[in-house]
DNA sequence: TGGTAGCGTAAGCCATCGCTTATCAAGCGG
DNA sequence: CCGCTTGATAAGCGATGGCTTACGCTACCA
């Protein structure tokens, strides 16, 4: 009951993965908008996005306030936290391990 | 056809969204492995691992470098960039954009 | 108070994807 | 030189996932 704990990144990395639903993500980058200004543009329909939406929100990477009948959506930062720090760590001990690997081969290379 | 530049970060969210190709990826921190180095302790087979690996050598994620019958694998720290600048990016965008909606939000707030 | 705007959900369809088994190619060692 | 090890690929299948249309519900507005 261990093997894997099920990080906080996995569900992130599920939802950003979809490249439609990342676009949906990255509308909100400039601040809070209702579904119907989300979906505006996008090449599928309102429906789809309101899936969509509630993926990010299910990952904690976007979060909902009613205002009379619309529903504005906002980025949660904090969601994106989980997928930062998995990437800075493979960043790091891939860097370590690549050079570590460098060094090596370079002792009996040319 | 200039909708969706295809970013580069694309391919490696694809890449790193299957749980079972990011515990292949992540075995690859601590240095190079051979394929069935890789697989050991997998809860998939070895020709799963293949495909895998696959994928992530198409997304630039790892490198690949025959060692006599063995395929040894190594994390190629350029393959996370782009994921690194996006999220950096976008990790900045929210930050500002949910500092400004909590101020405004402020405003008329008790 | 009827109408409409704005969203979410249900059902269903089609494509993609991950996995398995089976097969094949290549290099190393006896 | 033959067999074993190591990997990649092929084919096929079961499941998941995203999209659409259709529908239901709530809140505003005249």
């Amino acid at each position: 009951m261990s093997a894997r704990p099920a990080a906080a990144s996995d569900r992130a990395f599920a939802a950003l993965a979809d490249p439609t639903r990342r676009r949906v993500f990255e509308r909100l980058r400039a601040g809070p908008l209702p579904v119907a200004r989300i979906a505006e543009g996008m090449p599928v329909s309102r429906p789809a996005v309101s899936q969509h939406l509630k993926v990010l929100k299910e990952a904690g990477l976007v979060t909902e306030r009613p205002e009379g009948t619309r529903n504005v959506y906002s980025i949660d930062p904090k969601g994106l936290a989980p997928l930062r720090r998995w990437l800075n760590e493979m960043w790091d001990e891939a860097l370590d391990a690549f050079a570590r690997a460098v060094e090596e081969e370079g002792d009996g290379e040319e």
